[in-house]
RNA sequence: GGGCGGUUAGCUCAGUUGGUUAGAGCACAUGCUUGACAUGCAUGAGGCCACUGGUUCGAGUCCAGUACCGCCCACCA
């Protein structure tokens, strides 16, 4: 493939796109696509993304986790590894529901006027609209996921892996149908499990009202005598089966037995005493409610009372509430405390602080009631998934999650995967007339009654489908073809690493954990990688209602992708939540400009004696000087930075490792000293040619290690670049660098001459010396330094603008040819004169420098030998430690005797 | 009511197992149209590492406690 031509300006929009499309031509996002260089011999890494809801578009936290996810996913693509990132979308059963609903109420339509096909099929058609954008998005940030595995949790395989994971909970006893106590969102009229109710401290009141005790002979309620009970919700008296009170409370002790009228209803109920009540709490005693009350139901059982629901699915009192019925909670709340009030029954209203549960999606306030419905039994699955993180055979990142997975999972009860929506899957659970349960997994249903034998014609299904999470929740094994036993599933099954927020770390990735233990015997994923939320400039969420959602498709318009995946990458520590505004955006900006321009001041710096078109070359060994060495060793001291922090996840400091390398040490140093040897033409052509390959080397090299941060661009770049004969046409299947053993040794001399030419700028701005203009220098220091320098002169006269340069034989032979006004340098073991002024005597400014630069230094030097006078210092401190303050103290000691001899002149 | 996290430069954040002088970006100040790049270059200023005590030769780092901010879990009316 021809080199490509970079444009003057770097321009993102001009470059993603083509490149996105090169790389579906390739075929290179399969692991088994046609242009795969992948080892099929090696450990497969499968990353799994949790599929975006289809019903929204990605936002701005969307957008980092496929950056993560595909910084992955590229990485061990590139180590040769076959790389499996499986594309898909989640039904969202009841968010899609809600969004939905909304649309519909624009239109004067809902659920109750479509019904349920038609609903279906609006749905239907409004998930296909909004899919294609989610897609678009991804494919906009870059995700090298393999699209011809995409996957819905509504398609076939799904509903198939649906049907077959539920008969198996059911047949080995985990999937039970019990009447229990659940909760129900008025709004969206249906249960939910207990992960959905937010708990909502609220300010509400605590009301004190008056049962009357029933006389025993006559039949009727004392209008004289009564029991007190407290409740905040009054509108549950029409419940009422009992009144408790704790045993020991001898108040009530004479009255345990005895039995009181509900008002309204004028149903007779007895006290009873038990020892759930909180005597201290109200009047002590308790109105029993067990239809409405998970303690009241409890207390119920102990005492053989009766569950009466007195709501309607909507929230309304039902017929049971007599002359209430109809009326919704809140309204029969205030009637029944007037009522009350006004038969003098309410005797007392007081703030109280309590905790609602609120539903997640509808913020209706949602209510405890009794029904029935399909539950899975969690104990026995959190105690595998428990066992599983215990043993390190799945670990949490970051690990402090662990404790918090640990207290969830150890209090667990058990989940109502019940839902009484029409988007999802179907229960598969049939009934015949006589109530027998027939669970199948045939799709059509079962041929007849499990019990009875009954036929097919006379069963009905459950008109419930499954909690949205419980088709997630099968997520990383029904995407590779479960419940068939698939090459997919053999191969890449359990997954590598498993990336998501930390906010559904219940919802779904214990799902999965609990799920894929118990129905494929083994782990889904092995690393949960949790990423933090991204929050805005002040660190507030993110949310459509607060406006200050950041649509990642408005960036790469203005930024391109790259941009943005750096800017979420260099902050995205695990589990750490991240602001995130323009400053970031820009900064990544400026980063990939950088690095265009850097590409192109190489490809334009080649030296006539290489053709253009030439194939790689390694630079020659045997024509490398200390400049090229510097170059290569700091090129390589990245790779293994990079590593390390892939190795721990590190992604930010992967961004700032490159963002280091590159700029400030091969931009800002390293280009800046390849001038002096590219531009000297006295050098030997083939040095000057290595120089050349140097650079090229170290580019290749960098474009390769951030490759997977910036895809676009440094694809982009890469096809510029010479490319050896075994190298891919794209940089996406390229190898990922590797360190050589003999990778060359830097001896440090380069080093010094950076801090030494730090030194003479710094000096020179001090004493407001035009940084252009070019002044006689002298230098001396010990062997082999100046050596080394002399080797270096071309690079220490253009970077310190030093001209003359003299390289002195000693300290002494340099002070003597300094005139007194020069500006001194002392920078390590190298001590530089900058004449500026010869006949001046040293100006104020100057000596004020020097003066700040000596007391900076005695302050050090009097810490150093303190520590080294410390005997037990000496005696306990490992020898290194010691040998390292020994050296500091002597190279202070210089330092503060030369800038003390020159300050005394 | 339990549990967790955060507190480092004006702002946003790094700081690996305790070890020379605590770093970066942005912002700020000063100076530069340097033949890759003004989306840039150079130089600089700016930190009792929240507080108190402890362990240690040595603490931003480990331990205990305090304060403030944030999050998660929780069926007591």
């Amino acid at each position: 493939m021809a080199q490509a031509e970079l444009a003057k300006a770097y321009r993102p929009a001009d470059v993603e796109g083509a490149i996105y499309e090169k790389w579906l031509a390739a075929d290179v996002f399969a692991p088994d696509g046609a242009g795969s260089r992948a080892d099929p011999s090696r450990a497969p890494f499968v990353i799994i993304q949790p599929p975006p809801n289809v019903t929204g578009s990605l936002h701005v936290g969307h957008a980092q986790r496929t950056a993560v996810e595909d910084l992955m996913i590229r990485h061990a693509r590139m180590q040769g590894r076959p790389a499996l990132f499986l594309p898909g979308l989640d039904h969202a059963s009841i968010a899609a529901q809600v969004v939905l609903d909304g649309i519909l109420a624009k239109e004067g339509e809902s659920r109750a006027t479509l019904g349920r096909e038609r609903y279906l099929e609006r749905m239907n058609e409004f998930v296909e609209r909004t899919r294609g954008l989610i897609l678009v998005q991804q494919r906009r940030v870059g995700a090298s996921a393999d699209w011809s595995r995409l996957r819905f949790t509504m398609d076939e395989g799904s509903a198939k892996a649906v049907r077959h994971a539920f008969v198996r909970l059911y047949r080995d006893g985990l999937a039970y149908r019990s009447e229990a106590l659940i909760n129900w969102c008025p709004g969206c009229q249906t249960s939910l499990s207990d992960l959905e109710v937010v708990a909502t401290p609220t300010t509400g009141s605590l009301w004190t009202i008056r049962y009357h005790f029933v006389d025993e002979g006559s039949g009727r309620a004392d209008p004289d005598h009564w029991i007190a009970v407290s409740t905040t919700r009054p509108e549950t008296i029409l419940g009422d089966t009992g009144v408790a009170v704790h045993p020991a409370d001898e108040r009530y002790a004479a009255f345990v037995g005895r039995r009181v009228r509900i008002p309204f209803v004028d149903r007779d109920v007895p006290i009873v005493a038990d020892e759930s009540v909180d005597r201290a709490f109200g009047t002590g005693a308790v109105k029993v409610t067990p239809a409405h009350d998970a303690t009241d139901l409890e207390t119920g059982k102990r005492h053989g009372l009766a569950s009466i629901d007195v709501m309607t699915d909507d929230g309304a009192i039902n017929d049971v509430g007599g002359s209430y019925a109809g009326l919704d909670r809140f309204a029969a709340r205030s009637r029944i405390l007037q009522d009350l009030a006004a038969r003098g029954d309410l005797e007392s209203e007081r703030a109280h602080e309590l905790v609602l549960g609120r539903c997640q999606r509808s913020d209706d306030v949602v209510e405890p009631r009794l029904k029935t419905q399909w539950f899975v039994r969690t104990a026995p699955l959190a105690e595998r998934a428990l066992e599983a993180t215990r043993s390190g055979r799945t670990r949490i990142l970051p690990a402090r999650f662990e404790k918090i997975w640990e207290h969830w999972l150890t209090g667990i009860r058990d989940w109502n995967v019940s839902r009484q929506l029409w988007w999802g899957h179907r229960i598969p659970a049939w009934y015949c007339p006589d109530g027998h349960v027939t669970v199948s997994e045939l799709e059509a249903g079962p041929e007849a009654c499990e019990t009875c034998g009954r036929g097919a014609p006379t069963l009905r299904q459950d008109a419930d489908i499954f909690d949205t999470w419980f088709s997630s929740g099968l997520w990383p094994f029904s995407t590779l073809g479960w419940p068939d036993q698939t090459d997919d599933l053999e191969r890449y099954y359990p997954g590598s690493v498993m990336e998501t927020g930390y906010d559904i770390i219940f919802f779904w990735v214990a799902r999965m954990m609990m799920l894929g233990l118990t129905l494929l015997d083994d782990v889904p994923f092995e690393t949960v990688y949790l990423s933090g939320l991204i929050r805005d400039p002040y660190g507030k969420k993110m949310s459509k209602t607060t406006g200050n959602v950041v649509d990642p498709l408005e960036i790469m318009d203005l930024t391109g992708a790259d941009s943005l995946r750096f800017a979420l990458i260099h902050g995205a520590a695990p589990g750490q939540d991240q602001r995130f505004g323009q400053a970031k955006i820009d900064n990544a900006r400026n980063f990939a400009n950088k690095l265009w321009n850097a590409t192109r001041y190489v490809l334009g710096a080649r030296p006539e004696s290489i053709p253009a078109g030439s194939p790689r070359q390694r630079p020659d060994p045997t024509r490398l000087g200390h400049i090229e060495r510097w170059i290569l060793s700091r090129s390589t001291a990245t790779v293994r930075a990079v590593d390390a922090a892939m190795a721990e996840f590190q992604f930010a400091e992967v961004t700032r490792a490159l963002n280091d390398a590159i700029w400030t040490q091969f931009c800002d140093w390293g280009i800046e000293l390849a001038k002096t040897r590219l531009g000297d033409q006295t050098l030997d052509p083939a040095v000057r040619d290595a120089t050349w390959w140097t650079l090229v080397e170290s580019l290749d090299t960098y474009l390769r290690l951030l490759h997977p941060v910036m895809p676009f661009l440094t694809e982009a770049l890469w096809g510029s670049l010479p490319r050896a004969a075994d190298d891919p046409d794209l940089l996406i299947v390229a190898n990922w660098p590797v360190v050589a053993p003999d990778a060359e040794a830097d001896d440090g001399a380069v080093d010094a001459l950076i801090e030494l030419v730090h030194g003479l700028r710094n000096a020179r701005a001090e004493a407001g010396m035009d940084p252009a203009s070019w002044l006689p220098l002298g230098i001396a220091g010990p062997e082999p330094r100046m050596s080394a320098f002399e080797q270096l002169r071309p690079a220490l006269e253009r970077l310190g603008r030093a001209r003359p340069l003299v390289i002195h034989a000693d300290h002494a032979s340099l002070g003597a040819s300094a005139g007194p006004g020069a500006l001194t340098i002392i920078a390590g073991d190298v001590e530089a004169r900058v004449s500026v002024a010869p006949d001046a005597s040293l100006p104020g400014r100057e000596r004020a420098r020097l003066e700040k630069e000596l007391a900076e230094a005695e302050g050090f030097l009097i810490a150093a030998r303190a520590r080294l006078s410390n005997a037990t210092f000496i005696e306990r401190a490992p020898a290194a430690v010691v040998e390292g303050a020994r050296q500091r103290e002597a190279e202070l000691a210089e330092i503060v005797d030369r800038l003390r001899g020159r300050l005394a002149l």
